[in-house]
DNA sequence: TCCTACATTGGACTCAATCCAAGTCAATTT
DNA sequence: AAATTGACTTGGATTGAGTCCAATGTAGGA
């Protein structure tokens, strides 16, 4: 049973068939899907689902701090569940798989104050790249 | 006189009115423009020169490695000719200003061989979040 | 069961970027 | 200096991801 669902349900959100299809899409680990990717597999359960309802719906996933939004290439968001652990992300140059990642060590700490320009950081993003071992073989 | 230009040159480039503009508008410390930003700037220099000569330009100088793109939000890409020293970026929240800055340790060698998930790690982006000093006097 | 505020839908629209065929021109050759 | 030619430039069309909207449908409370 899906837990980010569970947590939805608890916040009071109207039930509906799509919101439902949406979440359950969304689980597992090292998830992260496109928006047309969440609603390719969203139809395979619910035909009727339109991309826009999707969009609606990830988008308030992220608003809710349920869903996090990724970024690592200019091409479509991806949209991963894992929110309530901080992580970073390992990203494969050549076909784009995605790990999540965990670095020992505080990347914030690494930024000296004379190399702040005054500002008031509050958030470090991480993205490592690199070559994934699948791809590494088919070189 | 442009020292990126001058790099261009060595490179057995055809030397155009348009190519000059764009090299000569990219000089500078803390350059993140956009290519529409690039090509109003270049505009008053060079009435006539169009967007897709601009987004050409960028592109071989990006594929010589004498800029780079940044891509801090999901808006327009932004050109930054300060490729020859490594660095990251420091961006503000609310006005997007960028700085560019060197923080301190290798943040690539803070991701454990545990964490490598067989990948050949080559490279690493990090991205500091926050407000900058005008944006929090502002507030 | 009824009501209605909220959710869903398809299609139009935006924005950044790319693609393209036609015209232009920098640099080499004569 | 003129001719040559392949690289460069141009405006407009096209693409891809995402947003917006007015009309329609429905979950959940009364
Ligand atoms: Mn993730
Ligand atoms: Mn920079
Ligand atoms: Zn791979
Ligand atoms: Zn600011």
């Amino acid at each position: 049973m899906s837990d980010l669902l569970e947590r939805l349900r608890g916040r009071g959100w109207r039930m509906t068939a799509q919101r439902r299809v949406v979440a359950e899409v969304l689980e597992g680990d090292h998830v992260h899907l496109t928006a047309d990717e969440v609603h390719a597999r969203a139809v395979e359960r619910l035909p009727e689902i339109s991309r826009a309802t999707v969009y609606n719906t990830l988008g308030e996933m992220v608003s809710l701090g349920e869903v996090i939004e990724v970024s690592t290439d200019r091409r479509a968001k991806r949209y991963d569940p894992n929110a309530h652990r901080p992580h970073h992300h390992l990203v494969c140059g050549r076909c784009g798989a995605i790990r999540d990642v965990h670095p020992s060590g505080n990347p914030m700490a690494d930024l000296p104050d004379d190399e702040r320009f005054g500002f008031t950081v509050s958030d470090v993003e991480v993205t490592y790249r690199g070559i994934c071992p699948n791809c590494a073989a088919t070189a």
